[in-house]
DNA sequence: ATGACTCCCAGTGGGAGA
């Protein structure tokens, strides 16, 4: 079974990119974020026709996620039940027989700011009724954009980032409560290239000379860890003529 | 360099992203 996710950053502009992805990568399932769609907009129609059964779940210019599935998305959830939020960031669902939460979390602008006090909030209410689902469901993934570098070694200057967004102490420390509810960074499970990036800047040529983070992830549950057998970032959309900033991460499980 | 690009909604610029 292979799980993938992906912030497309406008499924409108990336739906012929993101079929095209399908094609080369026929995924059990993906997740996306920053569909930036409102629900009647959503290419259903499209995404039915490449085979997947799909949930979504946005809003106009900003957010939006949506999940994608060969099987039936059972018990399917929008947001963080007791988190009351307007953004549309979370679509949750049961895909044969794993729980896959599809997550993009608020990016905090800078630690000094109330989207950052937001930011703080959603991890919390997050972490919450994380807890919760992992009792309910002890095979689950999450995963998606988190918008935080988990340590030093997933960020290409940690000098310039020290203390700014995706890379403060108290991100890192909702990264580690995350894991401490029992779960497992996938691709750290491997021996991986250094400087491995999910994330580069569209300016200052920054993919050219590979300035990127690694902010995109998939956790999954200790009931899983020894069924991964891969995980891997896709840079190769990344060097499409009009790309997402993020590239897919995929994790193959057995 | 408090920039650089891309997307969106707007409306001939500005906010947001990360």
């Amino acid at each position: 079974m292979r799980l993938a996710t992906w912030n497309v950053n406008s499924l409108n502009v990336r739906l012929p990119q993101m079929l095209d992805w399908l094609t080369a990568n026929p995924v059990d399932a993906l997740v996306l974020q920053e569909t930036k769609l409102t629900d009647d907009k959503f290419p259903v129609a499209e995404i039915e026709a490449a085979g997947y059964h799909v949930h979504w779940f946005g809003q106009k210019t900003y957010n939006g996620v949506a999940l994608l599935s060969r099987q039936p998305a059972l018990d399917v959830v929008k947001n963080i039940p007791g988190f009351a939020d307007e953004q549309a960031r979370v679509i949750a669902a049961t895909v044969d027989g794993v729980r896959c939460i599809g997550a993009y979390f608020p990016n905090g602008q800078a630690p000094d700011s109330e989207k950052f006090a937001y930011k703080m909030a959603w991890l919390q209410g997050l972490q919450h009724w994380l807890a919760q689902e992992l009792k309910a469901h002890a095979k689950l993934v999450l995963m998606g954009d988190f918008n935080i570098a988990p340590t030093d070694a997933d960020v290409y200057d940690p000098v310039a980032w020290a203390g700014q967004i995706h890379c403060t102490p108290q991100e890192r420390a909702h990264f580690q409560a995350l894991l401490d509810l029992g779960l497992v960074d996938a691709f750290r499970l491997f021996e991986q290239a250094p400087k491995s990036w999910s994330w580069w800047d569209y300016r200052n040529l920054a993919f050219r000379k590979n300035q990127g983070l690694r902010i995109d992830h998939i956790l999954v549950s200790h009931a899983l860890k020894d069924a991964v057998q891969a995980c891997s970032i896709d840079k190769l959309p990344r060097k499409n003529e009009r790309p997402s900033d993020h590239a897919p991460v995929i994790v193959e499980l057995t």
